[in-house]
DNA sequence: CTGGCTACTTAGGACAACTGAC
DNA sequence: GTCAGTTGTCCTAAGTAGCCAG
């Protein structure tokens, strides 16, 4: 069999359409007609050559057509009116009375969180028993949203100027410029297709208001001079901060005031608070990474666009005058208070409980019992895909590298995206070009996934695999195409669901994660201090984050921070050994007695020394400069005497003469300490002096290895509660070092249902 | 089947609040 | 008390997945 029975004839196109034509045949295919093997082993020799051409191909680039991104259809083609199933306007009858919280709300003036917490939480869902959970609800009551406070017209002396002359928008074009220049200072405005959408979207505004009203044209957005609108923001911000506590306090208690009445709910007639009530806010759209539409205009949201849903019985929240709710649901199979379609890509948005609700807190238990129950069944997947690795067919391959990829390097399912979302990628939809092989077994995997986070990982991958992925990206297969063109989430999950009821590609992500945090806290011993403890844990989170591909940006001060740190210890050490010079000054005996004690002494320089003295110098200065600054900042305030240059010139002379001394210990070698000593003082504070570098140095490795680490999603979302209740308990450490407060009521079914004996 | 809807889960960054060293 | 650095919360984007009509 030659190359021309491949599955895909060379006259066919490689367009998406062909492509996802190709799939629908596929499970006829084999890999016998596919590729000229025996066994369904396929001839590695051949493939293997062509895989090290395309590796080492840094010579095909030139060759090569540049690679394209084929991707499959393109969704919304013509972003066609959807068949306006239009928002029924159901007038408003019954008289909007206000939902009054269970308990008299005066009772408290001030209001006790903790309290709250106890008299609502009365409810323990986890010990009731539910039958039906297609109905989440019988009674639902709540007050509705809060829309965001309408546009205020800037002050008449702030304009935008566009080719150096004062513009004068109308108020909603106004509105628009002002998100972006709000944005000034962001990384977004310094984006093209930002700057595109934006401008395209803001020219739109204004053409529908009418243009501007002293006649300037905006045609050029690179004449756009925003800097006058920013300034005043900024202006904005910084009075803001100036206010005094009491003057923050109030506006906080009156924000409080107002939010009171949507912070909670009324589910089956109890009390839950609701996650988001407020209704965002219009704005500019930050789409992550190379997102096409990032920097379009998200539009307002009025009333007539919210969709409520509660109980037929419940009030209707009011609305002022004129205005009506888009339409009222009575939906009690699902868990949304309220729901709004954005105008970015036409999804909807909904408004849906607080995270320690009890209906979500049930979703996220079920999420762990099922990944749980995977525990009983991953034997058997894993035999299977093992075997299926060398399926005749094609599809089965496909399936079971697919099911490989995700069980062991975490991989998320990877759906088919939409030409206007940011070109991301999961597992059925890797492409040629993320995939890199390297005989005989490493694999590099480089791709951006989920929120654009770069997923670089250079494995070893099972023999057989290997050969696989050889296969997928074979010829006439070329940077653009689907590695798993046979391949989408849902045939995979149908394929899973035989396995186990309910299971899909996700559920192996929070079956590793909670495997993997079990197996790593079964390996700290339970000794040491409760910091030592709370130090493994996180370090077995951080497995687990590592595991899932978690990550956060840098934050820009790391760096220096890192620096700051790793100047401490070495100062800390350089003071250590000094120290023990100073024995050896007071007793030279010691050296005999202890020669390994008095090793370091020889390992500092007299570099990393003048070093270390220099920087103690700089930073005794700085002190003293800014001293002297706060100190009349103060005087002056109190109407006191100032203090006068000469007594900034006293406190430097001081440190001036601490640096001559420095100066003559360098020469001669000889330390001299500030208070007379004696061999046994020195040792203890040596010995503080190495706890202490120790502390400094794990924090530092610590902080090192965070740096890139992201531990909370895993927290909130993968790791089963239980293991951090069960291995507190266990250990003896407080639950509140690990969650905090919101945590600990998101898992307060975990907190309060788990023995020390549980296990994942 | 497939594609489009719909609902729900997972995600990182912005920003506010807190904390500990000086 | 002030400041810098850290932690916790909020915000909303971006995934997964089930369902249903054609």
């Amino acid at each position: 069999m030659t190359s021309d029975l491949h599955e895909r004839s060379s006259d066919e196109e490689d367009t998406p359409l062909a492509q996802s034509g190709k799939r629908r045949r596929a499970a006829q295919v084999t890999i016998d007609e596919e590729y000229d093997t025996e066994d369904g082993e396929y001839n590695s020799d051949i493939a293997l050559s062509q895989v090290s051409e395309n590796l080492n191909g840094k010579t095909t680039p030139e060759v090569e057509e540049p690679p394209k991104r084929v991707r499959r259809k393109v969704k919304n083609e013509t972003p066609k009116k959807k068949t306006t199933r239009k928002l029924k306007k159901i007038k408003v009858e019954s008289s909007p009375k206000k939902l009054t919280t269970p308990k008299s709300e005066e009772d408290k003036s001030v209001k006790e969180e903790e309290d709250e917490q106890e008299d609502d939480g009365g409810y323990k869902w986890w010990e009731a028993e539910k039958e039906d959970d297609t109905i989440k609800w019988t009674t639902l009551k709540h007050n509705g949203v809060i829309f965001p406070p309408a546009y205020e017209p800037l002050p008449s002396h702030v304009k935008l100027y566009y080719d150096g002359k004062p513009v004068d928008l109308p108020p909603k074009a106004e509105e628009v410029a002002g998100f972006y220049a709000a944005l000034l200072q962001s990384d977004h405005t310094k984006n093209p297709v930002f700057q595109r959408n934006f401008f395209d979207d803001f020219l739109e505004v204004l053409k529908e208001c009418g243009g501007t009203l002293n006649g300037i044209e905006i045609k050029v957005f690179s004449k756009c001079d925003f800097n006058k609108m920013f300034e005043y923001y900024e202006l904005q911000k910084e009075q803001r901060k100036q206010l005094s506590s009491q003057e923050k306090k109030q506006l906080r208690l009156e924000k409080e005031k107002l939010e009171e009445p949507y912070k909670f709910c009324e589910l089956d007639g109890r009390k839950e608070q609701v996650g988001n009530f407020r209704i965002e806010p219009p704005g500019l759209f930050r789409g992550r990474g190379a997102h096409p539409k990032t920097g379009k205009l998200k539009r307002r949201v009025y009333p007539e666009d919210v969709v409520l849903n509660l109980d037929n019985e419940a009030p209707i929240p009011p609305l002022p005058e004129g205005q009506n709710w888009g339409e009222i649901r009575h939906d009690n199979t699902v868990q949304w208070l309220a729901m709004w379609r954005e105008n970015i890509s036409n999804s909807f948005k909904y408004v849906r409980f607080a995270a320690n609700s009890s209906l979500n807190g049930l979703s996220d238990f079920k999420k762990f019992e099922k990944a749980r129950q995977l525990k009983d069944h991953i034997d058997p997947i894993r035999k299977d895909y093992t075997k299926n690795l060398k399926s005749k067919i094609m599809l089965e391959r496909q399936k079971s590298v697919a099911i490989y990829l995700i069980d062991v390097f975490a991989l998320r399912a990877g759906g088919e995206k939409s030409e206007d979302e940011a070109d991301t990628v999961g597992c059925c939809s890797l492409r040629y070009e993320h995939v890199t092989l390297k005989p005989p077994t490493t694999v590099i995997f480089d791709f951006l996934g989920k929120d654009s986070i770069r997923f670089y990982q250079e494995v070893e991958v099972d023999k057989q695999v290997f050969k696989n992925l050889a296969i997928f990206k074979r010829p006439p297969k070329q940077p653009g195409h689907q590695l798993f063109d046979r391949l989408d989430p849902s045939i995979l999950n149908k394929h899973l669901q035989h396995y186990m009821p309910g299971l899909t590609a996700k559920v192996f992500r929070t079956y590793n994660a909670s495997k993997t945090m079990q197996d790593q806290l079964d390996l700290i011993p339970n000794e040491g201090t409760v910091a030592e403890k709370l130090l493994k844990y996180n370090a077995a989170n951080r497995t687990v984050a590592i595991l899932c591909n978690h990550q956060r940006s840098v934050t820009k001060t790391h760096a220096q921070s890192v620096q700051k740190a790793s100047d401490k210890i070495r100062e800390l050490e350089w003071q250590k050994i000094r120290l023990k010079k100073a024995i050896l000054q007071l007793d030279k005996k010691q050296m005999k007695e202890r020669p390994k004690f008095f090793e370091e002494v020889e390992d500092i320089t007299k570099e990393d020394e003048m070093a270390i003295h220099k920087r103690i110098i700089e930073r005794e200065v700085e002190k003293c400069h800014k001293k002297f600054a706060r100190d009349n900042d103060k005087r002056k305030f109190e109407n006191m005497e100032l203090l006068k240059e000469s007594d900034l010139k006293e406190w430097l002379d001081k440190v001036e003469e601490q640096r001559l001394n420095f100066e003559q210990e360098l020469k001669t070698g000889v330390v001299e300490l500030k208070m007379a000593s004696t061999v046994e003082k020195l040792d203890k504070q040596i010995e503080k002096l190495d706890q202490r570098i120790q502390n400094s140095a794990i924090q530092l490795r610590d902080k090192e290895e965070n740096s890139q680490v992201s531990l909370g999603t895993s927290k909130i979302n993968y790791i089963d509660p239980r293991l951090s209740v069960v291995f507190c308990k266990k250990y003896g450490v407080p639950i509140e070092k690990i969650f905090t407060k919101s945590l600990r009521e998101k898992f307060k079914w975990a907190v309060e249902s788990v023995d020390e004996n549980w296990r994942f």
